[in-house]
DNA sequence: TATGAAAAATTGGTTAACCAGATTGGTTTA
DNA sequence: TAAACCAATCTGGTTAACCAATTTTTCATA
């Protein structure tokens, strides 16, 4: 067997193969939830791809919910349901690489909310993390520092103190790709430091009095501008 | 070398004390970004794990966007920065598996969002899709048969509609598990059928004439009891 | 001494072989 | 007849061997 090295976008689209092709399977053969799939090794030889391809895609829609291995047992098709499971897949094929504008927007929506939940929640522990963060990066924008890391983090310890582990790991996962699209298109203006200190000791300060509407106010005045940069592009 | 079958919570505690090494390992031997870590084969063996062990915990890593592998090359730390990178890191492994409120909290901010932009950003083939869907809803809903699936995938052609790649994304991760946990706590409650069509049916007729607002309190009245729910129990 | 080509070592990616637990079918026994 | 047991087989998980691209080293040559 030739052995090929694939690219990550290669990758995806072997992955979406395999995904159609387990789907057909489960309705040709009319596999209802909780039955059995082939083993690894029989799909492998009928979709003449490695167990190994198998085995990743198998656990894509294991994160997904879709799917659901048994050590030394099989795989079996997850309690969702047919049509539940054919909408899904559906919508994982058609899941498209995000744009910067959709992860600004998503960005947004969330740490609106994020501050807002953090306001009511945060324990003294979270507060004092917070102004950690809020501290050094004041300190690096009034050295003039580049304070992109440190903007980032003040930001990550209000998420942390929101108590909503969904968000908190939704946060995450935009935010290195969030760090790489700015860094592309260079959104970041390094002359507003001063405005920017005080819009996040602002933030900070709404968050320490458990002010729920004017945390949201000061964070919607600190997009502001990456909103309407979003927007116009 | 002995041979053991884990669980995913070991291999989630596993790969976290991984996390945890690696992210000492660069701060001990002062790795800048871009700089080069040493390889798999090195740190299976210094940190005494198999070398798939540590290619799995790389590979979360480079999902998070901290770390970067080139295939034949080696694996290096992203441009992100130290700072940023430790307290990523520490967020990470902070994370906490997701409770039933939080997935409850951001489903309902995620559907929030969704059914405005949807109202905005629908196209007519959207809208058809989204037609299709409630139909399917109804036509179960009406013969007494169970529609959890039908109901479901109301909801996700909606968060199709609002052309916003990430959000989607979210929608589908959250999904299966809150599938999961509507079946765990019996949360839905089979006699409210006519009253969820006109739900359905009213959140469908605020997409079809654009009407933003409309469209959000609809859903919101959607939501109410679930809301109640999530936030009594 | 500088340089360039070639070979050796190193790398992440891939495949194949192996493991132990789970399943299954047939046989035996109460 | 049915229940219990055992061995052969099958399963996903794991490890080790292998591959080719890359990087580093070496050494002959200008």
């Amino acid at each position: 067997m030739k052995l090929e090295i694939l690219t990550k976008n290669d990758h995806q689209q072997l992955h979406n193969e395999i995904i159609a092709k387990i789907r057909d399977l489960i309705n040709n053969k009319n596999l209802e939830p909780g039955d059995k799939l082939p083993s690894e090794r029989m799909l492998s030889e009928r979709f003449e791809v490695s167990r190994g391809n198998v085995r990743e895609t198998i656990q894509k829609l294991e994160f997904y919910g879709i799917l659901k291995s048994k050590p030394q047992s099989g795989t079996f098709v997850a309690d969702i349901g047919l049509v539940a499971m054919n909408g899904m897949i559906d919508d994982i094929l058609a899941l498209e690489d995000p744009d910067f504008k959709s992860l600004v927007e998503t960005r947004i929506l969330l740490e609106l909310k994020t501050v807002r939940l953090a306001a009511k929640r945060r324990t003294n522990d979270d507060l004092e993390k917070i102004e950690t963060a809020l501290e050094s990066y004041k300190k690096k924008v009034l050295n003039n520092e580049d304070a992109v890391q440190e903007d980032l983090l003040f930001h990550l310890a209000i998420a942390q103190a929101c108590r909503n582990s969904t968000i908190n790991r939704m946060m995450l996962i935009i935010t290195p790709e969030i760090i790489n699209n700015f860094e592309k298109y260079h959104v970041c203006d390094k002359n507003q430091g001063p405005k920017r200190i005080k819009e996040h000791q602002d933030i900070f300060n709404a968050i320490k009095d458990q002010n729920t509407q004017k945390a949201k106010e000061m964070m919607k005045v600190h997009f502001n501008e990456l909103y309407k940069y979003c927007y116009n592009i």
